[in-house]
RNA sequence: GAGCUUGUAACUCAGCUUGGAUAGAGUGUUGGCCUUCUAAGCCAAAAGUCGAGGGUUCGAAUCCCUCCAAGCUCGCCA
């Protein structure tokens, strides 16, 4: 705003022989001046509080009214920092905040606020959530969906036009036996009575237990274990594999704590530990694991009794890894009508479960993709063969396809798309990756491949964003070097790995194994709720009578929708996606602790403002006021800071981090509270200020809504 | 062992891209403010070795190096 003074103050800096360029920056407050310099930088030999006086006494700049110092506190041996602070003359500040006032208020009322066009014309992929369609949504599946969801809307406010995709992994392992238990419920007759995610997630609880069992006895013949041939863990099973693990783990210590008094360790030693090492920690893992399931078994029992038993039923006239293996090839290779026909209805069912879910957040796809039609394509296959035929491809000496890239690859890649060394999670060695199966089958680094040239062949998009965890990182970049290989150096560019970390509940352990989450539907039920006796405690204190009418209670209930957007979205999205976050549950739920609805509540007063002056006072705000009569250093903070929503957007996209979004949304609110509190509007002391000020609370309440709408939530007029 | 991420107030986190005054918010704590446009609000106070050490610089939470701690990854799983 003050950037013209930046060209006088260094000509005359330069004119009195200094040689630098000086930029001006902002003192902490605007008593102390509206813009300063910081002496040190070119104060070279002279003590910069000397110089600092002399300028004091000799600058002259028009329409600069004072010039004054200031020195920060020496810390040990360094000199304090010494600043020269401006102060403008009372009339030219006026002119030029007017002036500053008077062109971005006229932006912000406008229909093009908060619309940027920089990639007008081109496309972008967002995909996102694609959980695995065996159990419900959890909260933590529910972080990706509203960070992909938020980075779409982010996208389109900079011009692209923005596909949304869901990748339905219905080929998994965990997929057949699910399909396995599904089929034999049918079987039975059973019918889902509850929601089908759900019930579907208990059928996917009790199969993993049944697969995970017998996956444990089917070891018990080479540890010289006698088994029941079935599938629980009797208590003397169990005991005769906790006997075998222990001696192997004292074996195994004991080797080790000799390895370990070894001074001087040779190379082989040290190799040797680490292996131990290693094995040991499997051999804890496994013997937990016998002990979890032990227990798991009982508690899926007499949780799920009725289905349990049905499925037990079932299962044990089955060899459920046998089934399991073949269901998954007869679907993956479409051989069986039957088989396909069930994985199809199992999916499709729980797919319609989770669009239910995710409408209710305020998330919708244009295209969910099917990792089976990747497959059926053929594609995988053909491509893989391509690359079987590169000269990174390893002999394996059987059908199976493993690549093995030099560092060099990495140079190439770099060089031809443009990445930097930021772009790249690896230093060194690039790990190998396996395309094939030695049986031939496709792995899903394969399907992932292709699975990425049909989204860029079907959309042309410029970019494609993949929102998935950050354990993720290293096959995602993985996917780049093949694509490179395979001709496509744009796609290898365009693909970018969106990461967020994981979602930790406080104090409620998640565990899709056990059945034991909080689901999406439940966290958002729950707040609903909370917000429904948060509304009624409030419209208590203010005499507001509760709804009567169905119309009363169909806005009540519009009003707690939006407020539970606020409450459940707004504490996913506010913290960067590289962070790791704790959610407490309760803290979500109390209104006074989540920003979510306090932006709410603030974009509601300030629409409470602008109805109140359109009954009472017939008054409608604009952009052609008399600005001048309002304008302070306060008020145009408000301003500014209206006016930064194009470089938030562009930040939150360059450094693909919303949660910029909602902070500025959320100063946004506070910055207007505290204006509420300082200026009344339909009391001002004159009706000019009245208008002006009107139109102030009208560029707040359209900042307030376009942040909103950004991260998915709505804004709405009273609450 | 290697790579990635994180470490800032009692708690949850901004700030680091582009170095600059007394390091900012929210929550929690303490104390004020509803006859005035919605108190889901506002005001005030207390609270910090910016993980540790070193370096670069006139100046470092910010850049560089080393170390420490936590999480994740390093599968013919997906």
């Amino acid at each position: 705003m003050y950037s013209y003074f930046e060209k006088p103050i260094n000509d005359y800096l330069n004119k009195i022989g200094i040689d630098t360029e000086v930029q001006l920056m902002s003192p902490p407050s605007v008593e102390l001046g509206d813009f300063c310099i910081v002496i040190n930088k070119f104060a070279g030999k002279e003590d910069p509080e000397e110089l600092a006086n002399k300028l004091v006494d000799t600058i002259d700049i028009e329409g600069i009214d004072k010039v004054s110092t200031f020195t920060t506190k020496a810390k040990k041996k360094k000199k304090g920092i010494v600043y020269l602070n401006f102060k403008l003359d009372e009339k030219s500040k006026k002119n030029i905040q007017t002036s500053f006032f008077e062109k971005n208020i006229k932006y912000i009322l406008s229909k093009k606020y908060g619309h940027l066009n920089v990639n007008n014309g081109k496309t972008a992929i967002v995909e996102h959530t694609s959980a695995n369609p065996i159990s419900p949504l959890h909260v933590g599946n529910i972080r990706n969906s509203v960070h992909g969801d938020t980075l779409a809307r982010i996208l389109e406010r900079t011009g692209y036009r923005v596909y949304r995709h869901f990748y339905v992994n219905d080929v998994g392992l965990q997929v057949s036996f699910v399909v396995v238990g599904y089929e034999i419920a049918k079987n039975a007759g059973v019918k889902p009575v509850i929601k089908f995610d759900i019930w579907l997630g208990q059928v996917y609880a009790i199969m993993n237990c049944f697969y995970t069992i017998q996956t444990i006895k089917s070891k018990a013949e080479n540890y010289g274990i006698n088994i029941k041939d079935d599938y629980k863990l009797h208590n003397n099973e169990v005991l005769q594999f906790n006997s075998y693990y222990e001696l192997k783990i004292k074996d195994t210590k004991t080797k080790l704590s000799e390895l370990e008094k070894i001074e001087k360790p040779a190379r082989e030693d040290k190799k040797t530990i680490r292996e131990l090492k290693t094995k040991l920690k499997k051999l804890i893992d496994e013997k937990n694991e016998v002990g979890k399931y032990h227990q798991t078994f009982d508690d899926l029992k007499s949780r799920f009794s009725d289905l349990f038993d049905i499925l037990y039923t079932g299962v044990s006239k089955i060899d459920l890894i046998e089934v399991q293996t073949n269901y998954h090839k007869a679907y993956e290779k479409k051989t069986d009508e039957r088989i396909v026909s069930l994985f199809k209805e199992v999916t499709l069912w729980v797919l319609s479960a989770f669009e239910w879910t995710l409408n209710r957040y305020n998330i919708h796809f244009d295209q969910f993709d099917f990792e089976s039609d990747i497959s059926w394509s053929g594609l995988p296959d053909n491509i893989i063969d391509k690359l079987a035929k590169s000269e990174y491809a390893k002999d394996t000496g059987d059908l199976g396809v493993r690549l093995q890239y030099p560092k060099e690859a990495i140079n190439k890649l770099m060089k031809e798309t443009g990445l930097t060394k930021k772009d790249i999670p690896i230093k060194g060695e690039v790990p190998d990756l396996q395309l094939r199966r030695s049986n031939g089958t496709a792995l899903y680094a394969a399907k992932d491949i292709a699975y990425s040239i049909k989204k860029f062949e079907d959309k042309d998009p410029e970019v494609i964003y993949n929102v998935i965890s950050t354990e993720q990182s290293l096959p995602q970049f993985q996917l780049l070097l093949p694509l490179l290989e395979l001709g496509y150096p744009q796609y290898a560019k365009g693909l970018k790995h969106y990461a967020y970390e994981l979602v930790d509940l406080l104090g409620r352990p998640m565990s899709g194994r056990m059945a034991a989450y909080v689901t999406a539907d439940a966290f958002y039920d729950e707040t609903f709720i909370r917000s429904r006796m948060a509304k009624r405690e409030s419209d208590g204190k203010r005499e507001i009578t509760p709804p009567s009418s169905p119309e009363e209670w169909a806005n009540e209930n519009r009003i707690l929708h939006s407020v539970t957007l606020a409450s459940t979205r707004y504490p996913l999205i506010d913290k960067s996606p590289t962070r790791r976050i704790v959610l407490d549950i309760d803290q979500a739920l109390d209104f006074r602790r989540n920003p979510g609805p306090f932006i709410q509540y603030a974009h509601a007063r300030a629409c409470g403002i602008l109805r109140n002056a359109m009954e009472q006072k017939k008054i409608k705000p604009g952009w052609k006021n008399n600005w001048e009569l309002i304008v302070d250093d306060y008020t145009l903070e408000i301003i500014k800071h209206l006016a930064e929503i194009d470089d938030t957007i562009l930040r939150s996209r360059k450094n693909l981090d919303p949660a910029v979004i909602a902070t500025w949304c959320f100063q946004l609110a506070q910055m207007f509270m505290k204006f509420y509190e300082k200026y009344p509007v339909l009391k001002s002391e004159n009706k000019d200020i009245m208008k002006a000020r009107l139109s102030v609370i009208k560029a707040i309440q359209m900042g307030i809504a376009t942040g909103l709408d950004i991260l998915g939530i709505p804004a709405t007029d009273r609450l």
